[in-house]
DNA sequence: CAGTCGTGGCT
DNA sequence: TAGCCAAGACT
């Protein structure tokens, strides 16, 4: 039924004709023409993708890439330097990470990045995922390359019933019986971007797609419903006060603990998060506040309302959020209620 | 191993 | 619009 040398032909047809570029990404016909992947870069554009869409992760990467040209320059930046860069892009441990695999990369494997998929699980913020693409992509290594999209096609072809993410293993066992010797690294780049553009979430495209004659669940007329997944809860939201303390053009940060929540990164100074405060007793400064707008904003798994205290004529713009390069605070993502200007458009 | 980690775009 | 989702890793 699910003839594995046909599908990787088909599908590799398919991804040699599509054409479709990324910035690292080095076509089919230039490797043939001798060009190999940079596992350096590689390993950067697979980590700032990480649950981060690739049109959002592109433009860090080309400024890292510029700043720091080889493993060996990010090793020996400041981390204060690589972690405000690393400002609006999110999950603030890769940033971390990134810094100390990279030293790790300098002091203990003479500054070659590595390709082989067990010696990149050593190393911080390499998990399951980017090991696997870093060897496939690299050292035409056979690895089985399993990420959201690939989850999301392999569970329609199989029409796998198991819900995720208990059923996360099993998933990539089944992912695992297509891998092959031929072509390691374009194959799962071909699976990631099919996933990507036909095989989408809502509205896959199956009329085109490479895979149809094989796949149970369009068969079934059934593909949106796969991958099939538990339900989650409800965020649940907490509370607390922000104080903006200006003087002239600047703006009083503190640098965050390294552990947790924008760990590492700088910001203003909040209460707790919690239960919403009531008194100032968390603010910088003895000072006269007053309440200059509210704040929300959504992570992973709550969503955060921050009452904003300032003087008053300080304001608070959609484009303030916690931290930016040149260490002044900017922007909470969402202004609720600004209690002097405009509330957005 | 279930919880902890951002942020923006899409429907 | 409220939820879903994104080239996941770490504890």
């Amino acid at each position: 039924m699910h003839n594995v040398f046909d599908m990787r032909a088909a599908i590799l047809r398919w991804y040699d004709d599509q054409g479709r570029t990324l910035p690292w990404r080095v076509r089919p016909e230039d490797r043939a023409a001798g060009v190999v992947p940079e596992p350096y870069a590689i390993w950067l554009s697979e980590v700032m993708s990480q649950q981060t869409t690739l049109a959002h992760a592109t433009p860090y990467w080309t400024a890292y890439l510029s700043t720091f040209p080889t493993v060996i320059d990010l090793a020996d930046a400041d981390r204060e330097v690589i972690l405000s860069m690393w400002a609006g892009l999110g999950y603030y441990a890769r940033a971390r990470n990134l810094h100390k695999c990279a030293g790790v990369v300098r002091d203990e494997h003479g500054g070659v990045f590595p390709t082989d998929e067990k010696t990149l699980l050593t190393l911080p913020g390499i998990g399951p995922y980017t090991a696997a693409t870093i060897a496939a992509i690299c050292a035409e290594e056979a690895t089985n390359i399993v990420d959201g999209n690939v989850e999301r096609v392999i569970s329609r072809i199989f029409a796998y019933d198991d819900p995720l993410p208990k059923g996360r293993k099993g998933l990539r066992e089944l992912a695992g019986t297509l891998v092959r010797d031929d072509r390691p690294g374009d194959y799962g780049q071909a699976l990631m971007d099919l996933g990507a553009t036909i095989c989408s979430p809502k509205s896959p495209t199956c009329l085109i797609c490479p895979w149809q004659t094989w796949c149970v669940a369009h068969a079934a007329g059934e593909s949106v419903k796969y991958p099939i997944k538990t339900k989650k809860k409800p965020t649940p939201v907490r509370y607390g006060y922000a104080y903006v303390l200006r003087c002239g053009d600047q703006i009083l940060v503190e640098r965050r603990p390294d552990k947790g929540l924008l760990g590492g990164m700088l910001g203003v100074p909040t209460s707790a998060w919690g239960e919403k405060p009531t008194d100032h007793s968390a603010a910088p400064m003895k000072r006269n506040w007053e309440k200059i707008g509210e704040v929300v904003h959504v992570f992973t798994h709550f969503e955060l309302r921050l009452d904003v205290f300032g003087a008053e004529k300080d304001q608070i713009d959609d484009r303030m959020w916690m931290f930016d390069p040149s260490g002044l605070p900017t922007v909470f993502s969402k202004v609720v209620k600004s209690a002097h200007k405009k509330t957005g458009p």
